[in-house]
RNA sequence: GUGAGUGUAGCUCAGUCGGUUAGAGCGCCAGAUUGUGGAUCUGGAGGUCGAGGGUUCGAUUCCCUUCACUCACCCCA
């Protein structure tokens, strides 16, 4: 029985949100749901734990997420892993609910975590929490730039300004095959000049080779193709459009042809929202369209476009930026003070009584003395202090004591819900 | 998976050129004439100096190993 060790942690990676950052994460739930319905998004959440297999088909066999990141449990003959991103589980939501077939159009979002066994550093958790936002369904550009929009207006509601939405597109099918081999090609022709790492990117995934970030690759690809260039006339108008509609409403938007998800699903429409004081660390946000991911799934080939947020960036920026909400919790409205310990259990039926009226309260348990109690009162920001006495008992009265304007009143218990009512709903600080 | 840095009270950190009772601030608890708050003052509790091993008369201080945390690379939200 005796513990071999005397402490837990939470798992490397894994971190607790604690009371006192509740409000904090409220603000960006609160922020997050209050625009997603804005815009006709319903909320939607989805299973933690999928058959593996879900995210092999939807995220790609060879990506680093599935290859390696993936908390996978066995159960007999089934393997299951905890979601390491959110579109995947809700494409398969949306199938299993038959909405491909009664309602094809869906607005959703969600907001929860996802898992990935990744080695934790700033900004990166193996538990993170996302808040994700599917339009699926649809082919239509303006999704693709109501989408955009909304990731964008999520940051500027927390206080971000100068947002800037880097677009690209990454083809579909026929244009997106052809701009692999030419650029297979092109880096195929001075491999052997190329960052070490960029080498082994050859044969994984060459178009990551466009992304690094190695100043010598940087410069190699300045020659290199580019996908906007080997769009079909078909895509090539879709992304006009994108750009077209963001331009028109004001948005500011930078087209990158580097860009490029790491994901497989993704086709055409790719984009990230960057905050550019930030540096290295900008980009808030990223997302794109994945027009066949459903039809993977099993069901038919119809498009959708979506983006995730991570709220662990989105706290750095903030805090970096000094922007983070500063929010106080909402302590209790009533502290029960006991001035004689034989009034406890008063106490507690009052608190009963106090609670079943709507009124929160507290109350010690410890059995402090009265200025100690007053103390709680005070220090947790408590606005009314009810103190209980023997005297006010034979009298059948307490006392009422307003700790924010520092008055006191003998109220008698049957009006005593009144007086609180009274006192609480004109409370100065609100 | 690779590399670097850090590990001393609940928190933020001093400190010991190896020496015998390890400190501060904040926080916590209790008092300041006995039924009243957040201030002030006084006092108090709280640390196997991450863990294991080695060197040494002696290690929290030096060395090794290990674990944890942090940061960067990889990858990505």
């Amino acid at each position: 029985m005796a513990p071999e060790r005397q402490s837990y942690r939470a798992p490397r990676g894994i971190r607790d949100v604690l009371p006192e950052e509740i409000p904090l994460w409220e603000e960006l739930e609160g922020t997050a749901r209050r625009l997603a319905r804005l815009g006709g998004y319903r909320e939607i959440r989805p299973a933690l734990l999928e058959e593996t297999d879900l995210f092999t088909r939807s995220v790609g066999e060879v990506t680093d997420i599935v290859e390696k990141e993936m908390f996978t449990l066995r159960r007999g003959d089934s393997s299951y892993s905890l979601r390491p991103e959110g579109t995947a589980g809700i494409a398969r939501a949306y199938l299993q609910a038959g909405y491909a077939k009664t309602a094809p159009v869906q607005r959703l979002f969600h907001i929860g975590p996802m898992f990935r066994y990744e080695r934790p550093q700033k900004g990166r958790e193996r538990m993170f929490t996302q808040f994700d936002v599917e339009a699926l369904g649809s082919l239509d550009p303006r999704l693709d730039a109501e989408v955009i929009d909304l990731a964008a207006s999520f940051f500027e509601a927390l206080g971000l300004e100068g947002l800037e939405v880097r677009l690209g597109s990454m083809g579909d099918g026929e244009d997106r095959d052809r701009f692999r081999a030419a650029v297979r090609e092109y880096v195929g022709d001075r491999l052997a000049e190329y960052s070490e790492l960029s080498q082994e990117r050859f044969e994984r995934n060459v178009l990551r080779i466009l992304d690094s970030k190695h100043p010598g690759d940087v410069e190699l690809n300045r020659g290199a193709p580019r996908m906007l260039d080997h769009l079909s006339a078909e895509n090539r108008e879709h992304f006009e459009k994108v750009t077209e509609l963001l331009g028109g409403l004001g948005r500011r938007v930078v087209v990158d042809a580097t860009i490029v998800r790491g994901l497989d699903y993704y086709t055409r429409t790719v984009f990230e929202v960057h905050y550019p004081e930030l540096g290295a660390r900008s980009a808030l946000c990223g997302g794109g369209r994945y027009d066949h991911l459903i039809r993977d799934l099993g069901g038919p080939d119809l498009g959708a476009v979506g983006f995730a947020i991570g709220f662990t960036p989105t706290l750095i920026a903030l805090e970096q930026l000094g922007l983070t909400p500063r929010i106080q919790e909402i302590p209790p409205e009533v502290f029960l003070v006991c001035a004689d310990e034989e009034l406890s259990q008063r106490a507690f039926r009052l608190a009963h009584q106090l609670r079943s009226n709507g009124i929160s309260c507290v109350y010690d348990t410890e059995g402090r003395g009265l200025k100690s109690q007053m103390k709680q009162a005070g220090r947790g920001g408590h606005p009314v202090a009810l103190i209980l006495g023997s005297d006010e008992a034979a009298r059948g009265t307490v006392q009422l004591k307003d700790l924010t304007r520092k008055e006191q009143n003998e109220v008698p218990e049957d009006g005593l819900l009144e007086a609180l009512q009274r006192v609480l709903g004109s409370a100065p600080q609100g």
